[in-house]
DNA sequence: CAAATCCATAAGTGTACGCTTATGTAACGT
DNA sequence: ACGTTACATAAGCGTACACTTATGGATTTG
């Protein structure tokens, strides 16, 4: 279930940027492609390497596929960084450490 | 100053593990080493890696080069996840907000 | 039914990446 | 001074990756 690449599905520019485009809302495939100079399977591809890290999700519609950002997807990412949360800035530290103590 | 590729550095399972062992405290090169099974220009070349990203610093002294995590390293990747944190679960979405107001 | 649309998968290609061995430079030990 | 240790860089190699074009399945449209 938890996905070792998830580090490795946002190391490339492209994929980061279609992610970041679904952030503002779900969006079929071929709105996705409107918005960059590459092929459609390229795209689709991405997709798929975002589903197979649980960063976002399909849904089927008819011939349309409407993808959307897991709101879980980024879970194991941000569990990761709070293992290292002892590195940061004073600053940060100390707010996430409080945040840490507040979680039930 | 922005590492684009803290996330390629990130990626790859054998540097990550590199990173996380520094986590631990500074090391020099042959010390990092002990724990893997690559060769000694492999530790260097991951190393450099994360330097080039900000992840990691280096402290010469004599003919040893001790390494060390660079606190502020994760900083790009932290921001980056928050301008997401909207889509993260309601919970530590929640408690991620509350943060954000704390912060002077 | 036929043509068109939406999307995924297959196959091929160039390049980037992680590793190796080989070599070089600098500092230490005897 | 000479050998050894610590580390980096260079060169080469196999594989993974991001892209392309080609094709196919499924659904909608005319």
């Amino acid at each position: 279930m938890l996905s070792p690449d998830i580090f490795k599905a946002l190391a490339d520019p492209t994929r980061r940027a279609v992610f970041e485009r679904l952030a503002d809302g779900e969006m079929s495939v071929t709105e996705l492609k409107a918005g960059f100079a590459i092929s459609q399977p390229a795209i689709s591809q991405h997709l798929a390497a975002l589903r197979g890290a649980g960063l976002v999700t399909e849904r089927r519609e008819g011939r349309f596929a409407y993808y959307r950002v897991d709101p879980a997807g980024l879970g194991p990412l941000v569990d990761w960084i709070d293992r290292y949360r002892s590195f940061w800035p004073e600053r940060i530290g100390r707010l996430k450490t409080l945040l840490k103590e507040m979680d039930p």
